[in-house]
DNA sequence: CTAGGGTTAG
């Protein structure tokens, strides 16, 4: 292959050669556009635009669309350049209309595509749009998603006479079904005379987004060809809706039936092991990418570190985020946040001054994960420095998230006063998190009377979450109110309020194992048992005593504390004890936050049995090593 | 000239 040329020719001009151009098959041999394949800027993009406007070459529709596909659609192109284009075309056809149209829904702001189109068509620039064009904007209606447009493109559809064509009857199902109205996307289904493969994803795809997942699995099940974006359009459906476990069944029967995931399903694969600490299976992802020699890419990087971060292995993290070559702005984000929430503040810190060598802009998100840092490290003292230059510096406006973590920062470390200051003085409404944060700290603190303020405020304001209820209910407790407890309970049953029952998870060997708090479903169950007796035995020498405050209330103390030795992250380490080698780390994810026993016991488990547990909870890690936790039993 | 379906950080 000839090397790019650095710099056009614009010295040595080509003859202008229309209006006899040659046969379309030369016609790519045509000067302008060689050098259009090796353009790498803006810079020389104009200096090709104006080499073809002197030859003549712009008044060829061939050429005047590759220049604008290229400035559309490239990464160092312009959109707004090629609209200034498009609008000096004297006679544009609709496959030039057509590229621009991807290149706007593709962007930020799809649905600047329709401006676009209606435009175009009322200065008459186009003529006919055809089965593409309506294919773009329902795509750019889908993904708004706005259901009002989608339905004026549908009618325009019609009009033109694309109505019944199956490129773009797969839109129709797949807009009405991004805009959650499954109804109308099986009609425009049912609509379709012969289904191709594109139809049958677009629909499962809109089962999935609205939620059907019944009737997806079995669309799913009846199709007789799936090939992998069938495979994706589940997996990552499912992903997203938070069905992580199914998720990643239905991607072992892929692999089963021999089909090659993509990078998107990989991704999506690393994702669900995130949410369910499930780090076996996401270290076999990244042994897969290696086996197939799959190219690192950013998005790949970053869904395995997030997913070792969210799995408490720092280091693994650490060393797949060195290996990266791209790193971007989320890429540094998932490593900051993930740092800070291992309880490694200061090295979150010391990451973002190097981010900020390396010239790479953080956003809001990244300095969530900062302020985090921050508030997980009790590093008060930093907190305003950081909180300064994300204002005055980066120009990022701050959310309420980021004076949540203020809030938050402030009352762990028992600066009640100043934590409701920054409520107080916030520029927008405080939202149930900022008053969760503070209930927090006042459950930490013991500062009741604070606390039963914004516990009550709360529990008006979320009267269905089940979480505020215990909050308050463990602060009454901590203080001995027993009547305000059981009154609490009675409103929460009044308001018909379950409480969400504790799991815990633990990945052995690639298979998840989830336990809920004394259940005996699991098939080791009996052994199970056995181990957490002798637990308790060990327990009890080393001088544990059970700590039922945050028990449920109407047991007597025995029943308290079988009711808390049965816990279900205690299941989950004594089946971890069971079936691992003697020596390594046991790690635990937990859907609510550990409580007070189970923390107390878990420390001195790590040193009985000389090991290392690390427990995901709700919000943040723990690290038990030799009898303490990384947290600082501040959490 | 020939364009389809699914995509990452809190």
């Amino acid at each position: 292959m000839a090397s790019a040329p650095a710099i056009i020719p614009v010295s040595a001009p080509q003859k202008p050669s229309l209006p006899w151009l040659p046969t379309p098959l030369l016609l790519s041999q045509y000067p302008t556009l060689r050098h259009l394949r090796y353009c790498s800027s803006m810079k020389q993009l104009r200096q090709i635009h104006g080499h073809a406007i002197t030859s003549g070459a712009m008044l060829d529709n061939f050429v005047a669309s590759r220049i604008l596909s290229f400035s559309a659609l490239s990464p160092c192109g312009s959109l707004s350049y090629a609209r200034l284009l498009f609008s000096h075309l004297r006679k544009p056809d609709t496959f030039t209309f057509n590229t621009l149209l991807r290149a706007y829904v593709s962007s930020a702001d799809p649905l600047a595509g329709l401006l676009f189109y209606m435009e175009a068509l009322e200065s008459s620039a186009l003529h006919r749009p055809d089965n593409h064009s309506f294919a773009l904007l329902l795509k750019a209606c889908s993904e708004a998603p706005s259901l009002s447009l989608g339905v004026m493109v549908h009618a325009q559809a019609i009009k033109f006479g694309w109505g019944s064509l199956v490129s773009v009857q797969n839109f129709l199902v797949h807009m009405y079904g991004s805009c959650g109205e499954i109804g109308m996307a099986r009609l425009a289904f049912d609509g379709i005379v012969e289904c191709d493969d594109a139809s049958m994803n677009m629909m499962l795809g809109g089962l999935m987004k609205c939620g059907c997942f019944e009737d997806a699995r079995q669309l799913f099940d009846g199709m007789s060809e799936r090939d992998v974006v069938t495979w994706s359009v589940m997996i990552n459906g499912l992903v997203q809706s938070s069905r992580f476990k199914e998720g990643l069944e239905i991607f072992r029967r892929m692999l089963e039936e021999k089909v090659e995931p993509n990078e998107s399903v990989l991704v999506n694969v690393l994702t669900a092991c995130a949410h369910l600490g499930a780090m076996e299976q996401g270290m076999w992802v990244e042994k897969y990418l290696k086996r197939k020699s799959i190219k690192l890419t950013v998005r790949l990087g970053t869904a395995l570190v997030d997913m070792y971060l969210k799995c408490g292995n720092v280091e693994k993290a650490y060393e797949i985020f060195t290996r990266m070559e791209e790193k971007n702005v989320l890429a540094w984000t998932a490593m900051i946040g993930g740092l800070a929430i291992n309880g490694r503040g200061k090295d979150a810190l010391q990451l973002f001054s190097q981010m900020e060598m390396e010239e790479v802009s953080p956003n809001e998100v990244t300095f969530i994960g900062v302020l985090n840092a921050c508030s997980h490290s009790g590093l008060v003292a930093d907190v305003l420095k950081y909180f300064n230059s994300m204002t005055e510096v980066y120009k990022v406006k701050p959310n309420v998230q980021h004076y949540c973590c203020l809030v938050d920062l402030y009352g762990r470390c028992g600066m009640l006063d100043k934590a409701e200051e920054v409520i107080r003085k916030m520029p927008m409404k405080p939202n149930s998190a900022v008053w969760g944060a503070l209930l927090s700290s006042c459950r930490i603190h013991g500062n009741s009377l604070l606390g039963e303020v914004v516990g009550r405020k709360l529990i008006e304001l979320e009267p269905n979450n089940s979480g505020r209820y215990v909050l308050l209910s463990n602060l009454y407790a901590a203080n001995g109110r027993w009547d305000d407890v059981a009154e609490l309970r009675r409103v929460m049953k009044e308001n018909g309020v379950m409480k969400m029952p504790g799991s815990s998870f633990i990945d052995l060997k690639g298979h998840v194992h989830e336990f809920i708090a004394g259940d005996n479903v699991h098939p080791q169950s009996k052994e199970i048992y056995t181990m957490l007796s002798e637990m308790t035995k060990k327990l009890r020498l080393a001088g544990y005593k059970a700590n039922t405050d945050q028990a449920l209330l109407g047991m007597d103390e025995e029943e308290k504390e079988t009711a808390v030795s049965y816990h279900s992250e205690k299941l989950a380490i004594a089946f971890g004890l069971i079936n691992t080698e003697p020596g390594t780390t046991i790690r635990i994810t937990k859907n609510l936050r550990v409580c007070g026993d189970c923390h107390t016991a878990t420390k001195m488990l790590s040193k009985i049995y000389g090991r290392e547990f690390v427990v995901r909870d709700r919000g943040r890690f723990h690290h038990f090593k030799d009898g303490s936790c990384s947290c600082n039993d501040f959490w």
